[in-house]
DNA sequence: TGCGCAATCATGCAAGCGTATAATTTCTGC
DNA sequence: GCAGAAATTATACGCTTGCATGATTGCGCA
């Protein structure tokens, strides 16, 4: 007669709080901000809704743990994409704009997701930092791909200039990422990726368009 | 010892939907999303709750109402700065990119508040409808203005270019605005504007140096 | 002036929220 | 194989939420 409680098993701590946090993002993603609530977050962990609060402080401190968990999945997408081998300096400034607007960066509930959290960034300042972080070590590494594409073109930069270059070239990634992301229908097949090249190549008068994107019209074959 | 009611006045609709949505925002502004609930709301317009079902079906319309204005107002603003009238069409265009990256357009409350509603333009057709527009009005401008700016210099532009044209000089405006308003500290005064200006400029490969933006280092007076 | 309608206010309700706590279960070390 | 600590579940509490309803009041129109 006596009711019997669900059984469990014990998991290592890690675990557990990757998987609320993967929970609070599919929920954030999928149904909104709002829906990404103590009760709902657990179901979809799969666990009783007593672990938050025994693995966060505050539900308050989950969301910042979520949303530094999806900067830092958001940025290393397009950094790998880069990556650290192959190639001209040039090529890889090219793969790198390439990733950085195509799927999965490009992807409506990412964007929805980033602009979900982005208000918190202005009233805490951990998210603050946060955001800042991420913000600045996607346009280090691009300032570094720049600065590196100008050198091998034989038309390196001094610092200030290399820092406004990476600022313009950065906005133009936002920028398209952001258009992309919320109306991917206005855009056809390669499109953004042959703007946001051809924009690069504009503000550092280099020329982009053999490098990188498999999806441009691309060379003969 | 009858306890008095709280005396009012009637108000025309259109004044009191616009109370409500004026309240709305400034709260969602000052506070975040979370905080505009109908009470709060109806608080702050001065009014008792009951009216925001009065004059919405719902708080979900409200809303999408107060999206529908706040946008109206942003790409309202950096209209108006361009003009019908003054100079040449390359001065409109820099005039136009200058004020997309000044207060008020540039406003870090401006942007939470835009952030908090863009998760609902996945959702909800009708925000959907007005993200669209909005954006399409606001690019058709800039359009316009890059249209004329190189017709004025001898160089007009296929439609598909000044298409390609228009969504890059929009993205490098809406990423700097991005940007400039999630971390105002980050770039000095007038950097915004100097750095939108030289990559619109070598995007279009068009001088707008000496056109518009008055924060610059300027000519001589 | 006074009637009637619609605008406005006040209050109530069920549901859902984040958090707190106590009862159970699993697992480790001896 | 057993004791004790830690992880997990289950439930309760106070509050807030969006929405509904009924009483009241201001105001145009005869």
């Amino acid at each position: 007669m006596t009711e019997t409680r669900k059984t469990f098993t014990r998991a290592p701590a890690g675990e557990r709080r990757e998987a609320l946090i993967r929970a609070t993002l599919a929920l954030m993603a999928e149904v909104g901000p709002a829906a990404a609530t103590v009760r709902a977050i657990a179901e979809r962990a799969g666990i009783s809704q007593g672990m938050i609060r025994h693995y966060f402080q505050t539900k308050e401190d989950l969301i910042g743990a979520a949303y530094e968990w999806h900067m830092r999945g958001l940025t290393g997408a397009t950094d790998a994409a880069a990556g650290p081998v192959g190639g001209s300096a040039r090529q890889q400034l090219a793969r790198f704009v390439a990733a950085a607007l195509t799927p999965p960066v490009i992807d409506a509930q990412a964007m929805s997701l980033w602009a979900g959290f982005i208000h918190m960034v202005l009233r805490d300042p951990r998210m603050r930092a946060v955001h800042e972080r991420t913000y600045r070590h996607f346009r280090d590494r691009l300032q570094d791909l720049i600065d590196a594409a100008l050198r091998e073109a034989g038309r390196p930069a001094p610092p200030a200039l290399a820092r406004r270059h990476a600022i313009a070239c950065n906005a133009v990634l936002d920028g398209l990422w952001l258009e992309g992301c919320a109306l991917p229908e206005a855009f056809g097949p390669g499109e953004l990726t042959g703007i946001g090249l051809t924009a690069v190549a504009a503000i550092l008068d280099l020329d982009l368009a053999a490098a990188g994107a498999p999806s441009t019209k691309a060379g003969t074959a």
